[in-house]
DNA sequence: TGATCGATGCTCT
DNA sequence: GAGCATCGATCAA
């Protein structure tokens, strides 16, 4: 497959930062009814368990909302927020810990047109970079351009229409940067958690 | 180019 | 009933 070598479950069986790490670089794939779109993951963010105040598996105890983070990894965590957007996470961690890895931005490489569809977007011939980039730099648009909602929820990320590719030799850790993850003010001590990883220099990211 | 604000409905208290 | 792991329109400069 011309994305690399599909992500076998046990990639997803190491400890959450580390696996954070990992993903940046491989390139989510939905094989869909409407057509395949693929991006190349530029930025995460992880969530974790009782310690994160920011998680939605803060209260440990799991909800109709976060089974399937409390779930074994691999798996999509898939959430509705603000009354109209999706977000997708990976589930990270065993069975029962309940921690994930939001994906925050990616870099299209496939079926553009078809995400500027979803996205209500048009396209200028050749589309501009910006249009490009305003496709998928934050973690609902990624969400809505990949075609990703609550049907999505709980589904693999192996052996499955909505996959994960190694796209390229792993990212060494000096190209990636880290910092406070985006819009999580409230959660106290958890809103400093350098626990956002973006690839460096990358220009897809939701933000600098 | 950046700051502000409204939309909109589910989730959990 | 309050708040939210966001986005896009609008307005100022």
């Amino acid at each position: 497959m011309k994305w690399g070598e599909e992500l076998p479950q046990s990639f997803f069986n190491q400890k959450t930062e580390a696996l954070a790490y990992a993903l940046l670089g491989t390139v989510l794939v939905h094989d869909s009814p409407n057509g395949l779109t693929a991006g190349r993951i530029v930025e995460v963010e992880m969530y974790r368990g009782v310690l994160d105040r920011a998680a939605h598996s803060f209260r440990g105890i799991p909800t109709s909302r976060t089974r399937v983070m409390f779930g074994p990894p691999g798996y999509a965590y898939v959430y509705f927020i603000y009354g109209m957007h999706y977000c997708l996470n990976v589930v990270a961690a065993a069975n029962g810990v309940g921690e994930a890895i939001l994906l925050r931005a990616l870099e299209p490489l496939e079926g553009i047109e078809l995400m500027a569809d979803r996205r209500r977007q048009t396209l200028s011939t050749p589309p501009r970079i910006s249009e490009v980039k305003r496709l998928t730099n934050g973690p609902a648009k990624l969400a809505q351009a990949m075609g990703i909602t609550l049907e999505q929820y709980g589904w693999s990320l192996f052996n499955s229409p909505l996959s994960l590719f190694i796209g390229q030799s792993p990212v060494p850790r000096s190209l990636v940067a880290r910092g406070p993850r985006i819009n999580v003010q409230y959660a106290g001590e958890a809103a400093d958690f350098e626990w956002r990883f973006w690839l460096k220099g990358n220009s897809f990211v939701s933000r600098l």
